[in-house]
Formats: structure tokens, sequence, C-alpha cells
DNA sequence: GTTTGTGAATCCATTCACAGCG
DNA sequence: CGCTGTGAATGGATTCACAAAC
């Protein structure tokens, strides 16, 4: 463990190494999800081989993330759950609750606006904005939309500090440089377009198609091997419920 | 390990167009993206800096990844739009359609089937399906809502080879284990829970939750330090559009 | 006995830097 | 020249495997 000193920030306190891989704060929302499924359940304490498999990652991963937060385990017995989901929603900063604004309420973002797990996670939705006529003054999960224009005053009045864009492509970056401007340091971008920002925002963004194009290159690979011509939408020939070939590929799903 | 999938492993190939690896799939699409865009200006041809640029990547990883399809560029030139349009769709199997169902029509399986982006890749939409007798029968962009017992049916009639889940969480495995048995191996899953599959299936997920506390981890470094305190919903001080510090991080969003 | 926490080994991805080609 | 394509170097992330702790 070379605690070499991080990328990010110079005042780390005495308290713990700061600078947790990128990888592991990715994966901490899901080890968060599966202990809150195992706490619904009634269970107080857990293995590693079980977290890891309710998380769907493998234990050795799980128990390495999980040091990098510190040692929170009892070795021969577990992890407390309760005590473990403390400690990472601290780590992830969902002790605190998060103001969010979403800036277009087509389709996605009324299902943005009405997404239960926001809420159960800290994050408050406190504005809804768009620029369309139609669709400012509509109440959307018990918020009424208001017109673009207010944006900053939005913005201010209720301290929102993450962004998400959910709005038409050609729209997007000029709605994230006025939150920007505003006084936003994140933003959720929906939209399919690269956004620039200042180095100081973090941008993340979702894109839907990408997700999509992926899944069809695994697919064509399953498919046809490599002369093509498989046709028939890239599905091999069984259609019910066969795995398309008795191959035995390494390493089993553990 | 969910997504896992294998594939490579024994015959080990030489560089050959096959064996691309995860990370630049990933980026494939992004750059298709940029390229579309390039194309509906006029632009003709690109260098690698040009598009990386575009694609919010930095040159030598564009060049590395393109490499990996093979040498489609023009030293002291750089790449003709339209070429390379076509070749990478043609790895990503966009040369083809995907018949694709979407099941669960809340607000966000509404989005998804009214979402543009899958049209315009080669996604077409046969199915929509849910268990709501309020919801089955209403038309949706242009289809009708089926009743989730027609699944198997609907995927076998029209060939379905990608089930997008839309569903609330608890239905979701179910309805994974249904769409596979009926012969599905690729799923894109917007459920918040992990779903198990057969090796020989392809799963992604979208968690607009997590996404949003990724955010929250780093919005939370940046205000205050160690010390919580900072209050006011993680942002800084600056209220208009000034950096909160003119302290100089690294790494940008590259 | 069981299970954590972690060095060491391995694997993968990114970046550098320049040879080679137009 | 300018720009691509790519070996070599670097840096992370994952996995292995086991000693330490209960």
């Amino acid at each position: 463990m070379t605690p070499r000193q991080t990328r990010h920030r110079d005042r780390v306190d005495a308290a713990r190494p700061r600078g947790i891989p990128e990888a592991t704060v990715a994966r901490l929302p899901v080890y968060l999800r599966a202990l809150h499924a195992l706490q619904d359940r009634g269970v107080a304490t857990v293995s590693s081989e079980e977290l890891a498999a309710a998380a769907g990652v493998n234990s050795a991963k799980l128990r390495k993330d999980l040091s990098h937060l510190g040692s929170y385990g009892t070795r021969g017995v577990g992890y407390e759950v309760e005590y473990l989901v403390y400690q990472i929603s601290r780590e992830l900063g969902l002790t605190q609750d998060w103001v969010v604004a979403i800036i277009g309420l087509g389709n996605l973002g009324r299902a943005l606006a009405g997404y239960g797990g926001f809420a159960s996670r800290g994050f408050r939705v406190a504005g809804l904005l768009d620029a369309d006529e139609r669709i400012v003054g509509q109440e959307i999960s018990g918020l009424s939309v208001q017109h673009i224009d207010r944006l900053e005053d939005v913005i201010g009045e209720h301290g929102v500090s993450i962004a998400v864009i959910a709005t038409p492509a050609g729209a997007a970056q000029g709605v994230c440089d006025r939150v920007v401007a505003a006084g936003v340091t994140s933003v959720l971008n929906f939209a399919p377009v690269v956004l620039s920002v200042p180095e100081w925002v973090d941008v993340r963004k979702v894109d839907l198609s990408i997700e999509l194009q992926i899944l069809a290159f695994h697919e064509q690979r399953k498919a046809g091997g490599p002369d093509g011509a498989s046709g028939l939408n890239g599905r091999p020939r069984g259609l019910n419920g066969s795995p398309p070939e008795p191959v035995q590929y390494v390493e089993a799903a553990e």
C-alpha cells in the first residue's frame, strides 16, 4: 500500500487515506443498494462472499474496494450491514442532501422527475425547467414546471448543486453554460452531445443509444463467426431457451 | 460478474480485426456520433486531433482505438469521414437491423419507446409489453402496448434479439428469465437490481441514481475539506460563474 | 475453523514519442 | 513538412493467494 500522494486536492486530513480509485467509487453505490436490500430482509451481518454475489462482483474486488474506506469488517465474521451502510453513505456524501434541478421535461425528463431512486438517496429535486410554453406550468411529480428564463433564479434560490440536462441535443450546451455560470459544478447529461465545461465542473453522461450499440456489437459476435452472413437479426437459431452452442468456454460463472 | 462474456482465451489471434478491447468498443459509438455530426456539416476529411476534440477524448487514444479496426486513415491527411462512418458502423454491427422489445411502460419505458436515437442507429422497436391492464392497449409512439403474457410470442414473431427492461425492480428478474428462455441474448436493464443470467447472455445496466451518487461523491470533495461544516449543499460560495478557488486541479474532463 | 485485509502478480488501458508514410 | 499507426513506457485495476485476526 503505497500511500503515494493523491492527484486531487491537497489538504488530506489525518483521517483516512483520501484518494479512492475511480473504479471503486463507481461500485460503491452498487454495494449500497445490495446492503439496503439485505437490511430490508433483516440481515445483520454479511460476508464479502455473500455481498459480492448480491452486487454482482467477485469477492476479492469487493474486499479491496472496502479496504479503501477503512477496516470495517471483522475477520472470521464479516461486515455489519448497518455500519457498512453508514460508512459507504458517508463516503459518497449521501448523509447530506443534494439539491437537483432537471432541465428539459420531455419524456425522459418526466421519467427522471418521478424516479424514486433519487429521493431515497438524498437527492431532492427542487426545480423543473423547460423552454416549451406548452410544458411550462404543468405539474409533474408535485412540482410546477418553470420557464427556462428562471434558470438562474431557481439555482440561486434553492442552492442547486447538481443539474440534470434532459433537453434535445441542440439545446444542451447552452443550458450547460448557463448552469455552470450560475454556479453549478456537477452535471448529469442525457443529451447525446459532448458537453464542454470548465475544468472544475464534473460531467457524467448517460447515453441510451450507446448502451444499445455496445450490446449490438457483442450480439453480432455471438451470431455468426468471422464470416458474417448469419443474418436473421443476429439470433443464432434456437428460438426457445437453449444456449446457442454446447461449447464450454473457460471459467464458469463462479 | 454478471455481464461477463469470455470469448477469447483459447485461440490467441494475431492483430486481426477480432479482439477489440472493451474500452474501445465503448467509445466507438461516441466517435460515430461525432462523425455523423461532421457529415451533417459537410466535412469530408478529419484529422485525429479534430475528431478527438469532437468526441471528448485525446488524440492518441482515438488513433489507438481506430487502429484496432484497421488502417483507415491517410498519413499526412487524416480520415475520410464517410468511409470511417461505414467502417465503425460495420464493426459495431449497425449495418444490420436489430429488433428490440421494451418491457415496462412507465415513465421511463415511454421515454425509451419514443427515443429517436434508437431508430436512427438501426434499432427497431417491435414490441411494447406491460403487466398493468391500464397501460395495455394504449398506443405509444405508434405501437400498441401488449400484455406481458404475450412476451414469448412477440419475441418469437418479430425475432427480437435485444430486450430493454424498464419494469419496477421487483419484476425485473422474472421478466429477464422469461426473455432469456425465449431466446434473447442481450438485455439492457434499467431496473435497479443485479440480474443474473446464463453466461451466454450479455447484460448492460443503466442506473440513474448511481450516476448521481458518483457526482455527489465528487461534489462533496470539491465543497469542503474533510471538515464537513461547509454546509450549503456543497456549493462552495461563488454563486455567479467564478471558479470556487484559484486552485489548479490536475486532469480536467479530458 | 472462518473470513478479512493486503502484498505481489497479472492483466488491461492510457499515454508517450517517434518511425514511417503520404 | 503533417499526420497516422504503433512499439514502449507508464499507470490503474483486477485477481491471486495467504498471513493475520477473530
